[in-house]
DNA sequence: CAGAATCCGGTTCGATACTG
DNA sequence: CAGTATCGAACCGGATTCTG
């Protein structure tokens, strides 16, 4: 959990590569991002691309509030503040793992579709 | 394929009910509309109490557009439409029922969760 | 029957600025 | 650092009405 998460570790999953989706729009990746431990905000801002501070708070305590994760503030100057994934919001590391399976084996095929899509009307 | 559609076959899947969603809030339903086999337009709004048919018309027009389903009108009076799902959409069924198994084992504890959170809060 | 046309409201998401 | 406050745009999704 001390590895720092990699700025890019969401390059290959724009909005459209997500058929399967988890909750809003964020969730999933902020899954993602707790998989491997426990992250401060700033930690989870950064691989998120220009999420902003207000969304990512939304986010984070809806999770919260569905018990997904927890939400531990250090009495500190500067503040700290950590997130960490409870059992059940680890337990949708599952289907999360369905859902991007099919993606690297279909997703090609639908894009594809969509594209092919306009040759086909008036 | 010739069963007609439970009426409440999604009785007990309010929207809150699916943290996992596969493309858009019908799309999920619509594909399981035609598991097994095709179907007519009012067969498939039937089930999905209370969809009006613009709504209707863009769910499947989109799934079309993306290859998961194909649209096969008759030339006769009073027309008739068939949908009918492809072998890609028919895929999504795995990730799906990860989803689906996800929720009977798990949502009753996010449900839970949330409901208990306001009685920790100023 | 299977839609098309039009209008409309809510939620989601984002930009920007400010603070303990 | 970890947010809050305000504002606004976009995007669904829905209600209603009409038609070949």
């Amino acid at each position: 959990m001390a590895e720092p998460l990699d700025p890019d570790m969401f390059a290959g999953c724009p909005p459209v590569a997500a058929p399967v989706r988890i909750g809003d729009k964020w969730t999933a990746k902020i899954i993602r991002c707790l998989e491997s431990g426990a992250r401060r905000f700033t930690e989870i801002q950064a691989p998120l691309r220009g999420i902003t501070p207000k969304v990512l708070t939304e986010s984070l305590r809806a999770m919260e509030r569905d018990g997904l994760l927890t939400r531990t503030p250090y009495e500190e100057i500067p503040p700290r503040v950590e997130y960490e994934l409870t059992d059940l919001g680890r337990s949708l590391l599952e289907p999360m793992n369905a859902g991007c399976e099919w993606s690297r084996k279909h997703l090609a095929e639908l894009m594809h579709a969509r594209e092919t899509w306009h040759a086909a009307t008036p």
